[in-house]
DNA sequence: AATTATAATGACTTTAAAGTCATAATTCAA
DNA sequence: TTGAATTATGACTTTAAAGTCATTATAATT
């Protein structure tokens, strides 16, 4: 493992790379510090338990996905086009990290193992991200671009959820490889089942 | 506990209750026994293990939900209408039954704790569901009331998980009490979002 | 180079819950 | 009404993984 990371980054580092391969459920600590190439109680040293370790490996993997969407989401003026760019960069997010996020998705749908004040913090990230499309949706109201009667913040857990299930339908239906084409066909699907709904309009 | 119930059902309603009290993660076996007011051996007896309780406990969740829904659906004609009652069917159901889905939802929103087997019968369980709703979508399709260039399977599971995401949103901001006109106006919401979307038509 | 401080080790301890099985109670069949 | 078959019991065994800590290695300080 390489020796300039320091030792909680590649501790990190070392879980990221365990749960694309083996899951949450099968992690231990014993695994981590062997993948690390270090001793377990070294482990200790820096994370206080299994718990909080878990818990950093999951934030710092929102922080990163959640900046890199909202920089390029910046970018843009319309909210429509916003929402447009939002939704590819998030899919594109998920295909870069596509073991990682096949592992969260499907392996393991949940958050058994953490205790009950993670699952707080779990929840205060997705709010995070689901407030911030709430603020695009709500502008769009005001513009008059979308319906008047929505609630932004809900719109905003609709809109995730969407982007989440695609990958979900995905990988349970293997597509053999992500590409370029798929990642786009894919976020305009969910644009226009966001934007347009089913029907014939 | 009832006497004129087989153990068998005494121990999958055992479990339920246990689950709605305390979630998947601190389910164990002593509890459960205790809960029936039997020998834990006894639960061995009747289950091999404790992923096929777990899994009979889902699997009998499920198919009430699916027949009920079903059974609903199928005395409408109009492929708008089957949706229309779909949506508000399910979530009438979730609310009957929201300390069990509060648990399967949030508390643990996964299944870490089911071996790969089970997880496979729990996808293939959602394949069910998302077909039958699938199989309306392709009808409309076909009609030329939805659009033509929709995968309907794929809609089937936008769908789910759009009814899903409403519930989390209203557990998370703990709506007090689900009222009548509640599930009306989200049955609403959630239709008029996969007809139409979130613009002005 | 010797002393102190810091970091790392991994064998060991603890914990918690799953799963077992000899024994006992109950039901059934003649 | 007794003996065989079935069902139930719960103390005990096993297992697996988290977490600890006396000991050792490395780095910093004088």
């Amino acid at each position: 493992m390489a020796e300039n990371i320091d030792k909680y980054e590649l501790i990190l580092l070392s879980s990221r790379k365990l749960i694309e391969e083996i899951g949450f459920s099968a992690l231990t600590m014993d695994k981590v510090a062997q993948k690390a190439g270090i001793a377990k109680g070294t482990v200790y040293l820096y994370f206080k338990d299994k718990n909080e370790l878990l818990e950093k490996v999951l934030e710092q993997g929102f922080e990163r996905m959640f900046e890199r969407i909202k920089s390029k989401v910046n970018t843009q003026k319309g909210h429509v086009e916003k929402l447009r760019v939002l939704i590819a960069e998030n899919i594109n997010h998920i295909y870069e990290n596509r073991y990682f996020f096949k592992t969260i998705f499907l392996d393991e749908v949940n958050v058994v193992f953490l205790k009950k004040k993670s699952q707080e913090s779990f929840n205060l990230r997705r709010k995070k991200y689901t407030d911030f499309i709430g603020e695009i949706i709500k502008s769009g109201i005001e513009s008059g671009e979308f319906r008047h009667d929505l609630n932004p913040t809900k719109v905003g857990y609709m809109l995730v959820s969407l982007i989440k299930t695609n990958a979900i339908y995905n990988f349970l239906n293997n597509k053999p490889e992500f590409t370029e084409e798929m990642i786009k066909s894919d976020s305009e699907e969910i644009f226009n089942l966001l934007i347009y709904g089913i029907s014939k309009h």
